[in-house]
DNA sequence: GGTCGATATTTCTGTATAGTCATATACGCA
DNA sequence: TGCGTATATGACTATACAGAAATATCGACC
């Protein structure tokens, strides 16, 4: 296997990993979930998603390990694995603001 | 507008930018971008990507204001607009190593 | 103005996936 | 064992979008 198709197989893991992310729904179960584990029912409660497509995406940030998974006899709880999925997104809320910052001091050079 | 509405309005946003990074495509151009600017031409050659398609991904970065644009003559040159977006692929590559690793940790445990 | 090379855009097709509904599985309990 | 609740999964539809081919635009130069 060559350097470059190494690095493509990289590339290709990490934007599937960006994929995971690129959805308000998930995005959504992460933030709720910042505070503490949850488990199915509090997550349909506290998002509003159906319960059918809830439980898809939570298998996927399961399967991305985004979230650690637990039984608790009838309930299934849900918690974040890995809190630098924030950061992720924080870092993700900066790049936007600058950009909005310098989008005003353009418009005001211009104007 | 309601807190939830405005809320989930941020939500689609930051999903929206994740799913620009979401293509392995895009990821490569930006990575071949990282070392300095290039003109299309050069993009083609580095990429592989066929003119067409890659015109469109680098509209696409371009309009999430991840590269800038500049004309040269016959050339368009694009670079990274916000090298921070290598902070975000090296945050997703960290947690994906914690990830492997405590795999590894696990299956040592379990044999 | 006309031509040529560089880049952008349009159109089309195939594929992936979110959402929904219906159904299946897992667990606790009588 | 049978029942009820919680969660997962399968089937289907609609939509979004990547890739490819053809065409359009833009700037340089004659």
């Amino acid at each position: 296997m060559s350097h470059k198709q190494l690095a493509s197989e990289t590339l290709r893991v990490v934007a599937h990993r960006f994929k995971i992310l690129a959805e308000p729904a998930r995005l959504e179960v992460l933030n709720v979930l910042r505070k503490g584990p949850l488990n199915v029912s509090e997550l349909i409660a506290a998002t509003g998603l159906n319960q059918a497509n809830l439980s898809k995406h939570l298998q996927i940030l399961h399967a991305g390990g985004f979230v650690m998974r637990r039984r608790d006899g009838l309930f299934v709880i849900y918690e974040v694995a890995d809190h630098n999925v924030f950061a992720l997104c924080d870092l993700m809320c900066g790049q936007l603001e600058r950009q909005a910052t310098a989008q005003v001091k353009r418009l005001r050079l211009v104007r």
